[in-house]
RNA sequence: GCCGAUGUAGCUCAGCUGGCCAGAGCAGCUGAUUUGUAAUCAGCUGGUCGGGGGUUCGAAUCCCUCCAUCGGCUCCA
């Protein structure tokens, strides 16, 4: 008999080779219907493999990140079986499972999946799903393994084997299909009772440009039908908020094929949105002791020599500016910190200065590769709401926590309140990535992860993710529709400095060289108002929004008693607009509905007998009638509250 | 940059097995209406069908090429 304890501290006991799924049997037949794998001793494993020691197991579920995994992991051996079915001669890569579904790389040897192909693979997953075929799990001697795919004629597998070691190395087999595999998978086919192929793109094998190109499909399933529908509810509201659209339809930005593409225009609406951020954002930080700094868009490539930028992305920049008479060479301004640098180096420093917060909302010009080009996050010209800070290293800890503070505070008042921070650290196997001595390094990173802990911020750890110059911590956000976006960046530099041979003159008397902090809350205003638009659907918070009232005249007769409302109202501040078309309320209604302004106005004669405004709210509806007075002052409390 | 798809009026889209002057709704303009909480009515304007080349008696429709957009890959200071 073997010992298993289950996650509520129940010890049951169990004959030696007991599976998880006669575990989950022995507790209750519903549970043992949902489960797909177990978490054996911290190891996911089939469901169905034997337990033969004492062992803590958790069972999983499609409601665990690792149940999903496992089931789209499962997922797409079944695609794959139905393509060989389909296609037969396909070659397969590697087929995981992803954050929302799974992938198969498959080689079609030159014929082409396109989305009309997807319902008659759906229609064959289905089919086989239903035969309810197990998964069996077998482990192989490699050179069997290599002699099967030899005799497969499948490459792409040889190609993976070379990489594993002999005695480690396991088959799945469902139905006809066998696949090299570690697992773990669902006990079998059944489960699987919804699928949907997503899209199709193509692959470079191993992710190299060097290689092959194949075939990736792109595929999520479920174990009911109603999650499926659940989910195409969902990516039907993303493209609801897609900013793109929502950026067309509330004139907040455009794209101009002849100003060039990932080059965006700010529209009249757009400009005061964002005016609005860089403004809220200054009083901030002014308030916390940066000093705003301006430089120019362009520098010298000897500058960027220096900075160590020309190194690294010289290649992949803009063509340099050349002077017609010295032939000097000048780029667009990637970034700002070695401008800011140089402004660090204009005047001498003393310990008692630092720290000095240098700020700029700084636009920076990158070429980003064509096919990259996404809306408004990920375009070739932005401005970063940049800043850079330089202290003495006894300052850093208590510097960066600052920062924190300040990235949490924005972050508040735009309604992002589900975030984690990612600390992204140096990949130790590729040293070479970056500059800097490793002493350095790990101060920075020590540096980092003594805030966050500090500031008892949720964090993951990403090796490998750092910037070239130094480690960062970049806040994810998490969206009103759950969707995770990278925000907010930190990032601590022992490099520029150096490199710049930045000083200051310690208590001491001796030159010291001080620590750098690069920060954006923002990130970037263009990148950061694309997630505020698609987090808010384009209701944005009252004191951020474009409009903040539309005053709707019953008819043309009272176009100017609403002026007169609207000249009232600018004196509290409050941005209006009157609709003066000819156009019955109903229409002028549902068009500043349509435009998310969040409060109307309605005037007309009873209106302006009294001096009053009907108040209608966005969404929401009427309200009933207000003097412009008190409703100046309501909304003004409610900007107030928004913002604080 | 690479793979695949798409490109018709300011916007959303129909037409695309080649054949009468290329259509609709919204927006815009003009006029009527002067309106009470999500679309008043009528008329009009507007497109060298992404650019260029080709096949054909004839091309929005078929082929080639370039450009842009979308979905991915690689990249992201």
């Amino acid at each position: 008999m073997i010992n298993i304890t289950l996650p509520d501290g129940s010890v049951r006991q169990y004959e030696s080779g007991t599976t998880a799924l006669q575990i989950a049997q022995s507790i209750s037949e519903g549970l043992a219907r949902n489960v797909l794998a177990a978490k054996v001793n911290g190891e996911v494993w089939d469901a169905t493999r034997p337990i033969t020691a004492d062992a803590y197991i958790v069972l999983l579920t499609i409601n665990d990140a690792e149940g999903k995994s496992t089931l789209w992991h499962s997922s797409a051996h079944l695609m794959a079986e139905a393509i060989e079915v389909l296609y037969p001669g396909t070659k397969f890569g590697i087929g995981p499972p992803i954050e929302n579904g799974f992938y198969y790389d498959i080689d079609l040897g030159g014929k082409i999946i396109s989305n009309e192909d997807f319902k008659k693979i759906e229609d064959k997953m289905l089919e086989l799903a239903r035969q309810g075929n197990t998964y069996f799990r077998k482990e192989i001697p490699k050179k069997d393994a290599v002699a099967y795919f030899k005799e497969k004629g499948d490459e792409y597998k040889l190609d993976l084997l070379e990489g594993l070691e002999d005695g480690n190395i396991t088959f799945y087999e469902q139905g006809n299909f066998t696949d090299l595999c570690r697992g773990p998978h669902i006990p079998n086919t059944g489960f699987i009772k919804a699928v949907k192929l997503m899209n199709v793109a193509g692959a470079y094998w191993r992710g190299d440009e060097k290689n092959k190109m194949l075939t990736r499909l792109y595929a999520i399933t479920f174990t009911k039908q109603k999650d499926l529908t659940d989910y195409l509810t969902l990516l039907e509201e993303a493209k609801k908020r897609d900013h793109r659209k929502l950026g067309k339809e509330l004139e907040l930005f455009a794209f101009s094929e002849k100003v060039g593409m990932g080059l965006p225009l700010w529209l009249p609406k757009g400009a005061a949105l964002r005016e609005r951020l860089v403004q809220f954002l200054q009083k901030a930080q002014i308030k916390s002791g940066y000093l705003p700094v301006v430089t120019p868009h362009i520098g010298n490539k000897n500058l960027y020599i220096t900075s160590g930028h020309y190194e690294k992305y010289g290649a992949d920049s803009f063509q340099p500016i050349r002077t017609p008479h010295e032939g000097e060479e000048f780029f667009l301004k990637p970034m700002n910190c070695p401008h800011h640098c140089e402004i660090y180096k204009s005047s001498p420093k003393s310990y008692k200065d630092l720290p000095v917060r240098y700020a700029e909302f700084g636009t920076v010009y990158r070429y980003e590769q064509a096919g990259e080009l996404h809306g408004l996050t990920r375009v070739r010209g932005f401005t970063q709401d940049d800043a850079h800070l330089f202290c003495r290293p006894d300052q850093v800890k208590e510097e960066f926590c600052k920062v924190i503070d300040l990235v949490l505070y924005v972050f508040k008042a735009l309604n992002f309140h589900d975030y984690t921070a990612q600390i992204s650290l140096r990949d130790p196997g590729n040293k070479s990535k970056y500059i800097g001595s490793d002493e350095n390094w790990h101060l920075a990173e020590q540096a980092i992860i003594e805030s966050a802990k500090e500031k008892e911020l949720t964090t993951v750890v990403e090796l490998g993710e750092a910037a070239f110059y130094g480690p960062k911590l970049d806040f994810m956000v998490k969206d009103a529709i759950g969707r995770k976006w990278q925000l907010g960046t930190i990032q601590v530099d022992y490099n520029l400095p150096e490199r710049f041979e930045l000083e200051y003159t310690g208590s001491d008397n001796q030159k010291h060289r001080p620590v750098m902090i690069h920060r954006a809350p923002f990130g970037s205003l263009e990148r950061f108002i694309a997630v505020l638009i698609e987090h808010c659907a384009g209701k944005f918070p009252l004191w951020l929004s474009p409009e903040q009232v539309t005053i709707l005249p019953i008819s043309e007769k009272y176009n100017n008693y609403a002026k007169k409302v609207l000249e009232l109202l600018k004196n509290y501040d409050i941005r209006g607009l009157v609709d003066e078309r000819n156009e019955k309320i109903g229409k002028k209604i549902r068009d500043t509905e349509l435009q998310k302004v969040p409060y109307m106005l309605v005037v007309g004669e009873k209106e302006e007998s009294e001096n009053k405004v009907s108040v209608r709210k966005q969404g929401e509806g009427d309200l009933g009638s207000f003097d412009i007075e008190q409703f100046a002052q309501m909304i003004t409390s409610e900007i107030e509250s928004l913002k604080s």
